[in-house]
DNA sequence: TCATTTCTGGAATGCTTAGTCAAGAAAGGA
DNA sequence: TCCTTTCTTGACTAAGCATTCCAGAAATGA
């Protein structure tokens, strides 16, 4: 068999990623898929079968990545308090660019159960190691411990959603920096 | 001069909001709105431009509305604290319909000055009075005192975004009363 | 070199879209 | 009654859309 040319899914699907983030799954046209993958159009449908699929493997490696980095700051720190602020204030720092969970959360809802399903999928993992953490700071006397921690675990990701609109409606990087700090006290 | 058969231009106006709150502007055609609105596309396009101008006035029409419903709330009681509260529980009551405001913002972002011009306009009227009222709060000594009022209202409206997303997503009525809750807790 | 496989790019298909046009129905004033 | 105005309806245009088809280029193993 002959091995041939092939481009690289991964980096084509991070692409693809990027341009759903700006413009949303109805804002996207395939034209715009196959000039930002720089790949044929035969390529896009061959490789990831239509639109749809392609919009939905890209919201579910972003979730994936997202969560990952996430955990990654919950537990970059000792101490589990500092754990959590890191987490918010990456938030803060990246809020830049659009997210493509929230984006996709407002534009469909609830209303296409495979696209649900991989939002459960990362908010199951998510919500899981952010429970952790919080105990754990709640155990050290950092965070109030009469909060449950699940209810402690929303709040955060609302106010992660929150001022990821702020950041797109134009809220500047100290604006962001602030939520993230108020976020956190909230949890004292 | 003959006065005529005449249809109901604000009625048609809050039957096209709600298309757009569900479907956002581009997953929406003019065959949908012309459904909702129970109007011929004829008397769409002569009285309302096109599609584009009919979002912004969609969009105008609704964040006014918002506004004022917000507004009302915050001076619904006697004590300043109890009328930031009422703002937050009435939007977990009514977060089951998704905000046009954050669709809005999240589908554009920054990129249509016409859309951002609208935006502003609600966001400056809705901080003044949330600025008024929060200073209010903090001179009953209801409120924290040492934070910014404008810092205080960003985090409140931050929230309000967020409780809207996490209930796009999914979220019961429970969970995003304890959400409002936890907001206004933290700016204690 | 040749064969095999994969990617490319343009053309074609058929559907949907936004927006226009034109004929006529509804409604009320004169 | 007739006239004027406004709304409706359906047909129409022209563009854009997702998707498929096809001919050929690129790349690599044999």
């Amino acid at each position: 068999m002959a091995r041939t040319k092939e481009f690289d899914r991964t980096q084509a699907l991070d692409d693809a990623i990027q341009v759903f983030r700006e413009h949303g799954f109805e804002g996207t046209s395939t034209e715009m898929l196959v000039r930002a993958m720089k790949i044929g159009r035969q390529s896009l449908y061959d490789t990831f079968g239509d639109k749809w699929k392609l919009y939905c493997l890209a919201v579910e490696r972003y979730a994936a990545a997202e969560t990952d980095a996430h955990i990654a700051m919950l537990h970059g720190a000792p101490r589990a308090r500092d754990g959590i602020r890191e987490m918010m204030e990456r938030v803060a720092e990246n809020a830049s660019q659009p997210c493509l969970g929230v984006s996709s959360i407002c534009e469909f809802g609830q209303s296409r159960p495979d696209l649900t399903a991989i939002h459960q999928v990362a908010d199951r993992r998510l919500k899981h190691a952010a429970k952790q953490r919080i105990s754990e700071a709640q155990a050290d006397g950092d965070l109030n411990a009469t909060l449950s921690t699940g209810e402690a675990a929303n709040f955060l990701f609302a106010n992660i959603a929150g001022m990821r609109i702020a950041a797109r409606g134009g809220a500047d990087s100290a604006a962001l920096k602030t939520l993230a700090h108020l976020a956190l006290q909230a949890l004292t």
